[in-house]
DNA sequence: TGTACATCAGTGAACGCGCGTTCACTGATGTAC
DNA sequence: TGTACATCAGTGAACGCGCGTTCACTGATGTAC
């Protein structure tokens, strides 16, 4: 009969190799992961980490599910601390941004460029990606079907050939959400894209310096955002 | 006498090495740019790369100012391709867009995450850097001089801290723009984070997969901005 | 209670690799006289 | 026209460095009998 392995003080040790391995990144970039810097920095031989991490990519991977995973929480969590919908939203559109930046070195790791010679296991990281959208769209949802959103002038013409593969996909991927008008999942794409932009220029400073105040600026273009789709705010 | 030296073929050797290095940034990141890989695929030993920069972030900064360049002179073409102060906002913001995507690794290098280890010359950079924006925000005086742009509700009202640090910023740096109100400023930035959002999103292929057809999508967010500062488009 | 044994985290040496940068040099070329 | 000379791109060896990964191993610890 196999001896039970210490698991607590395995997974604690787990833990530290990835605290080390995000501060690295904070150091040097995300490509600036290294076992044997790691192994230094815990006063062990490079070999050693092998009995946590069989490859190196295995870190990464590890690393991504993880930064993946707080980002979901974190906008989650801002998204059930509030029961109103358009406060919810509002929330969790702040939560998106407060997130980078307290975790600037994980949010480069997942939207930033790729990191060369690896390749994340895509059935892993697409539904942990997608979390955020998921959770910001069963608002949106919800919101809509109390009538608490409407479709606004500028999107009641959406491209066509977009039109069409959204369609597609909602029938095949989430007939569940079908009731809604497409447009209603093509404003969740605009809120997106809006929100990242604002969030990757501040993170990566090429904010230009004439913006000044980028909390003040980003929640602005959060509540046009609202506004623009009938959320009323406060 | 000093022998005048063949500064063309030189010219022409340090064309080369830029090629090389930005070929390298596009197979293995922007921070896989290696001397010795250089010169080794033109055939030369590595420290003849030093007869023409004398550090490899010399050659970094050169990649980075061209890029810069690169993108600035496709803004300002397209936009001076257009006498239609609309179009000229509408197809400068198109050639943004295909300008990272015809130019993937140079737009990451100077809009993705920073190289471990190279500080950029910001006196060098950041006057490059702008170029896009002040073409942008040229057509946007103009067209509001002559009253085809107007500031539309929700912007009527932007953040206090937001804008009187752009007053302040106008007033020390730019007078020559004072004379426009703030709210049209902000505006260019806030055009500017939704483009630069789609492209980033599209470029490091994190758009989600139920989006489809970016193209398209980009086209629509550029027309409806438009639309929504008062610009008439086809 | 004592002993043989299995487990397994960590060691130390080694592998082959690539990197930026320096240095004294070679050898071709064009110029000055 | 011929020769001494300056220029300068490129060479080859060397520097000290860090990297991921493998391998046979040690030595502590807890378990089974």
């Amino acid at each position: 009969m196999p001896r039970p392995r210490d698991e607590a003080a395995r997974q604690e040790t787990i833990q530290q190799i990835k605290a080390i391995a995000r501060q690295q990144m904070a150091d040097n970039g995300t490509a600036g992961i290294s076992l044997r810097a790691i192994a230094r920095q815990m006063g062990v031989t490079a070999p050693a980490i092998y009995n946590y991490f069989s490859r190196l990519d295995n870190l990464i991977t590890a690393l991504i599910v993880d930064a993946f995973n707080g980002l979901g929480d974190a906008v989650q969590d801002a998204v059930q601390s509030q029961t109103n919908l358009a406060l919810q939203f509002k929330t969790g559109a702040n939560a998106y941004r407060q997130w980078a930046l307290d975790h600037a070195a994980d949010f480069q790791l997942i939207y930033g460029n790729p990191i060369p010679g690896y390749e994340a296991p895509s059935e892993v990281t697409v539904p942990l990606a997608i979390r955020p959208l998921v959770t910001f769209y069963t608002t949106l949802f919800t919101a809509w079907q109390v009538g608490e959103v409407t479709i606004p002038q500028p999107y009641k013409h959406i491209p066509p050939t977009v039109k069409q593969f959204m369609k597609d996909f909602i029938e095949r991927d989430v007939p569940q959400i079908a009731e809604a008008p497409t447009e209603l999942f093509y404003l969740l794409h605009v809120a997106w894209s809006r929100f990242h932009g604002m969030v990757m220029l501040e993170l990566f400073h090429h904010s230009p310096a004439s913006l000044g105040d980028p909390t003040a600026f980003y929640k602005h273009e959060v509540d046009v955002f609202l506004r623009e789709i009938g959320f009323a705010i406060a």
